[in-house]
DNA sequence: GTCATCAGTAACCGCTGGTTACCGTCATCA
DNA sequence: TGATGACGGTAACCAGCGGTTACTGATGAC
């Protein structure tokens, strides 16, 4: 019963965690944040970078993103218009259990598809 | 299938590696994984543990679970039903990576919310 | 008779993720 | 003097899906 947890509880569903871990939760985030992982990107880099992402949705991600202290977002006034995002510290730790998911999924797509498949053929 | 890698790049939209990732970033997925890595879970106690999910969400999210070869889901013919799922090794493996996006969760709730207020503030 | 248990479905609905189109500004090129 | 293109987005629009509240069916307990 303490007052202000320190540590959130996931299963809760009152707790601020669940917050955090909607942000987590969404796939771009995953693909921006691992992108911004090796170093600073501009919004067209990003959008290249990260195949098959809106215009509209990047600018979401990356709002929410900063938002949150995930990145940061440098405007420089010039003709044409250059912005950067870079990872904070706070997005660089993050950048590591992600990295962790993107390394699962990479490596186990094999036996996801395998599972996909076996069950659809005896689902039928 | 066979076990070689298969290692896909998370970047091109068209790799299959992205279906898994969506698996992945869905927000009750991290939660039910989650909640089975400590042992086989019924219907009912899953939905009790994983506060806030509706029945039919709950639902559709173990069966792209069980389809994917996450958990495997065993029915008693009993009456009332009895259903249970368990976590298969590939599940298993899964659990390892989502602990760790859970403990970045619980552990920079503050960080976030405080970067969330700053920003707040500072937009208006 | 009727209540509760269990594991879901049925029907509905609003939001939001996603799409394409378009914007202003300035340098460059014909 | 247009015309064009780069850049970093917004505007308007829409389908789908996540989420909600009912409701089901079989049985044992009361």
């Amino acid at each position: 019963m303490e007052g202000l947890p320190l540590r959130g509880d996931l299963f809760d569903p009152d707790c601020p965690t669940r917050v955090v871990l909607d942000r987590i939760g969404d796939k771009w985030t995953v693909l921006v944040v691992s992108a911004l992982s090796t170093g600073t990107l501009r919004f067209t880099e990003l959008r290249a970078r990260v195949g098959g992402v809106a215009p509209k949705v990047l600018t979401q991600t990356l709002r929410a993103l900063e938002r949150d202290g995930i990145l940061i977002r440098t405007i420089y006034a010039q003709v044409p218009p250059r912005v950067e995002y870079q990872l904070t510290d706070l997005g660089r730790s993050l950048a590591q259990p992600i990295a962790a998911i993107q390394d699962w999924a990479e490596g186990h797509v094999g036996a996801v598809l395998a599972a996909r498949n076996s069950y659809d053929s005896s689902v039928a």
